[in-house]
DNA sequence: TTCCATATCAAACGAGCGTTTTATACGTTG
DNA sequence: CAACGTATAAAACGCTCGTTTGATATGGAA
């Protein structure tokens, strides 16, 4: 990578291209950073020093660090909402048993924190941000967890007879904690369990969810009848 | 409460007393910030302003902020492991079901944040600790999540006839992550579940729990023949 | 009593933070 | 061309942070 700075691009831009050239750089190093480290250990100069712009730059696109933040999840939020969601139904749709879309789901969680590249980031912000806030917080969860867990509890119970709506969306709740926990082991690099065990690989890991949270759910639905 | 500052007590204590004091006062206010609003987010001027001792007397009787908290950690640590290896060894010896060792571990893990009271401190703590490490990493793995894990485990291969020890310990990943997530959303003081649905009582939320991880468990152990 | 270790205190230090100011360069527009 | 608005730049502002300093009081030991 050349590490091309403001000053080195090309000069046949507009003003107003250049402008947005800089919002995307900061947006670009905001994630990778915040990601990273968390929004609270991530400073200002940080960004615009991956950005190679000047500090005020933050200020002037976007009215401050905060502000900041909420537009790096803007950017990603609606893309990272319908993959997931997508992927649900894709399962729903093809076989609909209850294991293929408890598979679907955690895969489509998992992977990413898995796979180099720039998915990993965003499953990065999502953890943090669900773990430790800084969002308003109704955006979030309205953007995306409320979405996401409303179409895995609708295809889990289209695919579990006999279990209605509330103990539902409390396995959903058990479901994302599962996965919650083992990205969050994943995330720290841990492949220890941290009490002597290692974390076998992520396809195992998936099936021992999947099959643990089918038992789960299923009995859920013969104690609610 | 008469909001006793170190000046006004009794004058009649050695200097040494005195000391033990302070630093007693320190450990407390120290715990209740840290688990009301974390590590980064507490000043050592916030410390010292709750115990009414001077800014510099953290540092005079721990050598840091970082020493303190290990300090406040250290002072319970022992505690609480024996609390929740006792709960589950409790269960174990009396009934010996699957569902009977869940229970106990589940309501020893999720009781005392329901609690008014100094157990709630603790338990936030915790949870903010595994979810945000501040501890030296081997320190609280290795005081309490590694042995109460590790008894869990045993209990849980006990009740389950033909249960691996490998698939075990996943369980219990699973198991900890269920109830982190309950933790986290009962700490928030979210009871809505972030989508809508509420979060029912305790004692439902632990059945739900138990129901579901008691059919997962016995599904890992028939998965693992 | 004299000395010393301990504990407390106010004050300040130095660093880092997010943000603001002020000035400059430059494409766009009248 | 001249005036304007936009983007960038360096510097500094005001604040909070964890930590350190140096002075002061005090109970116990020589």
């Amino acid at each position: 990578m050349p590490d091309v700075t403001a000053s080195t691009v090309q000069h046949n831009l507009s003003q107003a291209e250049l402008g947005a050239q800089t919002r995307e750089r900061l947006l670009d190093a905001a994630e990778r950073l915040f990601a990273e480290q968390g929004f609270a250990a991530t400073s200002v100069r940080d960004i615009t020093a991956a950005a190679s712009s000047n500090i005020a730059a933050v200020n002037y696109h976007f009215g401050g660090k905060h502000n900041l933040y909420n537009a790096v999840f803007r950017r990603r939020m609606a893309a990272m909402r319908e993959q997931r969601i997508a992927s649900i139904r894709q399962a729903r749709g093809e076989s609909g048993t209850l294991e293929a879309v408890l598979q679907a789901f955690a895969t489509a969680f998992l992977q990413p924190l898995v796979d180099r590249g720039s998915g990993r980031l965003l499953v990065e912000l999502i953890t943090r941000e669900m773990l430790d806030p800084q969002l308003p917080r109704e955006l979030f969860l309205a953007e995306v967890v409320g979405p996401v867990n409303e179409v895995l509890a609708e295809a889990i119970i289209a695919a579990t007879p006999g279990l209605p709506p509330g103990p539902a969306r409390l396995c959903v709740i058990s479901i994302v904690g599962q996965l919650l926990q083992v990205a969050h082991r994943l995330r720290r690099g841990e492949l220890s369990a941290g009490w002597g065990a290692e974390l076998p690989p992520l396809p195992e890991m998936v099936d021992q969810i999947v099959r643990f949270s089918a038992a789960g759910v299923r009995a859920c639905a013969r104690g609610a009848r």
